[in-house]
RNA sequence: GCACCCGUAGCUCAAUUGGAUAGAGCGUUUGACUACGAAUCAAAAGGCUAGGAGUUCGAUUCUCUUCGGGUGCACCA
């Protein structure tokens, strides 16, 4: 039977969600008893080599350094100082110089592992320790241009920045998510032009994104070749931006058709946005930013462009930035700055996250300088402002990922064939699935194998997409644990009890195996990969420490049976294959994946 | 030319932001299914962290420098 709110609530609050936060507060607390001068004792806390316990403190070695002390002698101290909430956790030891070593004692893992038993205690530990809780995130991110397919190019800023959402979420912050959609580029005149003559009406029907994008191309090459073909779609531009009827209605049309089609394939990676402000959105904010900007000084005309330097800046003192075209228009920086300051002042943002890629560092830098000034000026309060950048997408040959005609990959085929490639490999493996089980498993493993290889590595370096190192399903992969999700559920099913089913852990004792021991210890390390993960907005800290969770329990599993006789041992061991599924399931779900149950 | 990112095992990547003997996977070699799912597990071999200098108790991490790769740098976002 579940206890009752209250009486869980005392439990939770017993036993700190994470360890580390908590040895740190010890050690602080320790610290101030021991008069030392806290402003620069940093504990310097680290989950440690399994050689060395579970948690290490470092901070003592520097401190006594610098106060000239023997750092052996202060570290006897600390630990002599240290309160009962370290103690009756941990085994405390010193090590080497100077080192604080912390094991984890069996009861207390035990304790971890009894009170944080539920995706919502989890989310509420992850509230209580993170700093990020209560604080409102804007995240900028996919923000693909209408009347263009979205390609391989678009796939990094879905997946990383939906993770990161979630992860925000999670911990607690109150997420804004939104979709900057390029719908006012100069590109609609010449696309505007095309559709009002050669427009294939069948095509428009039948797939309309292929067809605009067809006739964009059309546009773009007939304005190329001659002159008076540009100065028509400028005009047509003029036109559209001033309110003409028949093109704003094309428009409206061009935006609602990418709208879907982003849409269907949002859907298959589980991402929904709060808002969709594109550019249009700020078209009659923008001249309140030239105002300003000009009025205190900051920006300037140049060759006909309102553009702000930065004299203090290396680079940036030549390199200007452009807020306005010399032909009147804005551009993207006009809408960014517009952008920043809606975001701040209505969504009251607390930090603003652009997940661009790395090429628009520059850009991003002179926002974020740009912005700082004038919100200075002004006297507004400056968001924390975050370019969450990550690198390319490269083919095996090292370049940029293309087709082998040199297009690019159209996202809606790579997630095709990464699908086509799971079903293949699920035809082979699980026929003991129906054909319907079989393809929606496909579309897990699939779709998820492909979030997965963009999630688990460090995301500002560019990666190599290589179909076999990511459906061969080995190694730090989605399948890897996917399946060991799915055989968790299975060993419930065998066993026909669940992993929400409290009395089946009723009659558990104390761990005693190694495998059980080192299971149940990466168990409770779970805040640390969140915290990880969160601090840097770094999902791949995350799914490192999944891999390894799931690593711990295939070794746990192939030593120490559950289905075994005896009441204790079965008890026990079930109930670290119900943590061990509530934390890669939660896990994962915050990297964006879908789990199954049976594979 | 100026700036930013990167260089770690044969290959693809980690290393908790300055911590202890630099770790995984693939590949190679060897072992484990009359086992709750072998899409698994256990073990071995594989390294002057591109080269050099510096900072300090301690450097893959910070500074300088050389080499090699990628990416930006006046009106496309």
């Amino acid at each position: 039977m579940p206890r009752p709110p209250v009486q869980r609530l005392i439990e939770v609050m017993s036993v700190p969600f994470n360890f580390a936060t908590a040895i740190e507060a010890g050690l602080n607390d320790a610290a101030q008893a021991l008069g030392l001068d806290t402003a620069p004792f940093a504990p310097e806390v680290h989950t440690a080599d399994p050689r060395h316990g579970d948690f290490q403190a470092n901070g003592v070695l520097p401190y006594a350094k610098r106060t000239k002390q023997n750092p052996r002698a202060l570290a006897e101290k600390v630990i002599a100082a240290l309160p009962s909430t370290i103690t009756t956790n941990f085994d405390v030891t010193i090590a080497g110089p100077g080192f604080l070593n912390f094991t984890l004692q069996i009861p207390a893992l035990e304790r971890w592992l009894t009170t944080y038993d539920t995706e919502e205690l989890l989310r509420t530990g992850a509230t209580s320790a993170q700093p990020e809780a209560g604080k409102t995130f804007v995240v900028d991110y996919s923000s693909p241009n209408t009347a263009k397919q979205m390609h391989v190019g678009h796939l990094r800023s879905i997946v990383i920045g939906e993770a990161i959402c979630r992860l925000l979420d999670f911990s607690g912050a109150k997420v804004i998510r939104d979709n900057h959609i390029g719908d006012w580029g100069t590109g609609f005149g010449k696309l505007i032009w095309a559709y009002k003559r050669q427009l294939n009406s069948n095509a428009l029907a039948t797939d309309p994104l292929e067809e605009f994008e067809r006739l964009y191309k059309v546009g773009n090459s007939a304005a190329d070749a001659d002159e008076s073909v540009l100065e028509n779609a400028r005009e047509e531009l003029v036109k559209l931006q001033a309110g003409d009827e028949e093109n704003l209605s094309i428009w409206r049309r061009i935006n609602e058709v990418s709208l879907a089609a982003f849409q269907k394939l949002y859907d298959q990676f589980g991402v929904t946005f709060d808002h969709t402000l594109g550019e249009s959105f700020y078209n009659d904010k923008v001249p309140q930013v030239y105002q300003e900007l000009t009025d205190i000084g900051l920006a300037a005309e140049s060759q006909g462009a309102l553009v702000v330097f930065h004299p203090d800046h290396p680079r940036f003192n030549e390199q200007p930035f452009i807020i306005r075209k010399s032909d009147g228009a804005a551009n993207y920086a006009s809408t960014d700055l517009a952008t920043l300051l809606y975001r701040t002042e209505q969504f009251k943002a607390d930090a603003s996250i652009y997940v661009i890629d790395s090429r628009q560092g520059d850009h991003c830098q002179q926002l974020f300088l740009t912005a700082a000034k004038w919100f200075e000026k002004t006297n507004r309060r400056l968001p924390r402002l975050e370019h969450t950048s990550f690198g390319t997408v490269l083919g095996e040959n090292g370049k940029p990922l293309k087709t082998r005609s040199g297009e690019n990959i159209k996202l809606r085929d790579l997630l095709a064939e990464a699908t086509e490639r799971a079903a293949t490999l699920v035809g082979q493996k699980s026929t003991n699935l129906s054909p319907q089980e079989q393809a929606s498993v496909a579309a897990v493993v699939g779709v998820g194998s492909v979030q997965y290889a963009d999630l688990c590595q460090n995301r500002s370096s560019d990666y190599v997409f290589s179909w076999d190192k990511m459906i061969s399903l080995e190694g730090n992969t989605a399948a890897y644990q996917l399946y060991a999700v799915a055989r968790i559920h299975s060993i419930f099913r065998t066993l026909e009890t669940s992993p929400t089913e409290p009395t089946a852990f009723a009659a558990a004792d104390g761990l005693e195996t190694t495998t059980e021991i080192a299971l149940a210890r990466k168990l409770a390390k779970f805040p640390e990969g969140l915290r990880g993960a969160v601090s840097q907005l770094r999902p791949h800290a995350l799914g490192l420490y999944l891999y390894e969770l799931a690593g711990e329990f295939s070794a746990f599993y192939n030593n120490d049976k559950v289905a075994v006789p005896e009441a204790n041992i079965r008890a026990r061991r079930l109930r670290l294959c119900a943590r061990t599924l509530l934390i890669l399931e939660t896990g994962l779900h915050l990297m964006g994946l879908r789990t199954l149950q049976r594979m």
